[in-house]
RNA sequence: GGCUCCGUCGUCUAGUGGCCUAGGACUCUGGCUUCUCAAGCCAGCUACGGGGGUUCGAAUCCCCUCGGAGCUACCA
């Protein structure tokens, strides 16, 4: 590069689904080795697929990058001195180098079918011979092409590879040489006119002076086609990119990870309630690592850590239980008013809280007694139900656990104890309970208390019992402790 | 099939010739704590794919082999 001081990176998606974990972790390691080094994050848009893309889509990889913090300086919404960054708006510009390759003699007119292309793949991969396209149209009499087109046939700009070998060194797997008896000549644009991703991809990093290609694994070996484009460009070896291409995420069954092997959709794990950060301190570990045993960072910390000699070169499986620890982590880590910001619509959504300032000042007072008991944000409304519910009905299984005599003798004793209380607090309530029910009644506590979550919080599984009965408050306590002694 | 990449505990990883009888984290198991569930603390299980070299010495270097993955489109 003539000029890498100034590091440009781009995150280029192609929204033909929702983004995924392997997007989002790609995306993570644009966004941290940009503000790593100080250099400019380049969002891009590759929707040349008219046939897969969508406005939808779209829309949404501009939702999630913002929502998970991954902020960008050119590119939807922000704008930049080298755009437009949507490539279906920058048609004449591919068409533009597409004549210009034609007119150089770097790429040729190919009027073979799809059918025939395929038929004659076919034979190839049948003589054990590498399928791919066999140049039969590169030079073509004029005759030919009078022919080809007095029959109607269309034709699509392909590249022309000339002998030899590409040789690049990858900044993460170190020097990769590609022969180029096995890079066939490939298509640059549709027989419409409009550009592949070849085309576009290597003339928008070039246009937009991209310094730095991180991406996955995938697009390793479609890399000398891309330098090829380069060449035909007029650009110098020295300013090429420098490719750096990161390691897959694989799901469960060890395979590139999609629909079928795992929950993939970023949007699935914000409805689950996993922090932006979570995920984002989950897939920063997933091929990388800040070196020493530190595992739970903020995204300051991976931005100063970051670099890709420290990127891994091997693949990683995407596993759920640790993103949930890592989440739970950071849940924990939240401020309350952090806390409070991200469960309230947990809360709403679920109908639990109809969102009036009663409502949450409560909710504001019990989430400190749950803050460590929950992995997801969608476990909230499960566990603070019991304080908001109009008609409070026990759990049908945890019901029998309640009829009988000792149960029964419990309930009734902690009643009168509870009803002459003056003080209502957890200390109070725990007080009281704990002189009737351990010390005089000689029960044990998990004995004696089990029989009171139930009656009080409708399962055997709650938030704390005092501090429970003590948001519950003495009147709605009461009613539902004689509500279960007259079962 | 061809080309390319990859190979340390079940999983993510640390490790760049001696500090490794291989460390950490998640998971799992047991224990402590305890009003349930969690959280927390302690302990335990479990790995250098295999085979040859090089070297006084190899997880680290070389070769072979086996295994896995990606690409092989007028998808990206």
């Amino acid at each position: 590069m003539s000029n890498k001081s100034q590091v440009r990176v781009r995150f280029a998606p192609s929204p033909t689904g929702d983004l995924h974990v392997g997007n989002i972790r790609t995306a993570l390691f644009d966004w941290a080795y940009a503000r790593h080094t100080g250099g400019k994050l380049i969002f891009r848009i590759e929707d040349t697929d008219t046939e897969r893309v969508t406005d939808q889509y779209i829309q949404a990889a501009i939702d999630t990058l913002k929502w998970l913090g991954l902020n960008w300086d050119e590119g939807p919404e922000v704008g930049g001195e080298f755009g437009p960054y949507l490539q279906s708006q920058r048609l004449e510009i591919y068409a533009e180098w597409a004549q210009k390759f034609l007119d150089q003699g770097d790429a040729y007119h190919c009027y073979c079918s799809s059918e025939e292309l395929e038929e004659r793949r076919q034979i190839q991969m049948k003589n054990n011979k590498a399928p791919g396209y066999d140049g039969k149209c590169r030079d073509l009499s004029n005759t030919q092409i009078d022919e080809y087109k007095s029959a109607g046939r269309k034709p699509v700009v392909r590249m022309r590879m000339p002998q030899g070998e590409t040789v690049f060194v990858d900044q993460i797997r170190g020097e990769v040489k590609f022969d180029h008896e096995f890079v066939p000549d490939f298509v640059l644009a549709r027989a419409d006119g409009s550009p592949l991703y070849t085309l576009a991809v290597a003339v928008d990093d070039v246009l937009m002076k991209i310094t730095h290609i991180l991406r996955g694994e995938d697009l390793l070996s479609s890399t000398p086609r891309q330098i090829r484009v380069y060449q035909a460009m007029g650009v110098t070896p020295e300013q090429y990119p420098l490719f750096a291409h990161l390691p897959f995420v694989m799901g469960q069954d060890n395979t590139k990870l999609s629909k079928r092997n795992g929950e993939v959709s970023i949007a699935w794990y914000r409805e689950q309630g996993y922090l932006p950060e979570a995920i984002c301190n989950y897939l920063a570990l997933l091929g990388w690592s800040p070196g020493d045993d530190k595992e739970n960072i903020t995204m300051d910390e991976l931005v100063s850590l970051f670099t890709v000699e420290r990127v891994n070169s091997s693949p990683a499986r995407f596993d759920m239980k640790k993103l949930e620890a890592i989440n739970g982590d950071k849940i924990r880590a939240l401020t309350l008013d952090k806390f409070l910001e991200w469960s309230l619509p947990f809360l709403l959504n679920s109908k639990v809280i109809s969102g009036s300032s009663e409502e949450i000042a409560v909710v504001k007072s019990a989430l400190p007694i749950i803050q460590e008991r929950i992995v997801k944000l969608s476990e909230i409304p499960q566990m603070l139900n019991f304080l908001f519910v109009k008609d409070f009905k026990i759990d049908s299984e945890e019901l029998p656990k309640l009829s009988d005599d000792s149960s029964q003798a419990v309930l009734k004793v902690a009643l009168t104890k509870i009803e002459s209380l003056s003080s209502w607090d957890h200390t109070s309530i725990e007080g009281v309970l704990r002189t009737a029910l351990i010390d005089e009644m000689g029960l044990k506590p998990r004995i004696a208390f089990s029989s009171l979550r139930i009656a009080v919080t409708g399962s055997h599984i709650s938030p704390p019992l005092f501090e429970s009965l003590e948001l519950l408050g003495k009147e709605r306590s009461i009613l539902r402790i004689k509500a279960a002694i007259s079962k």
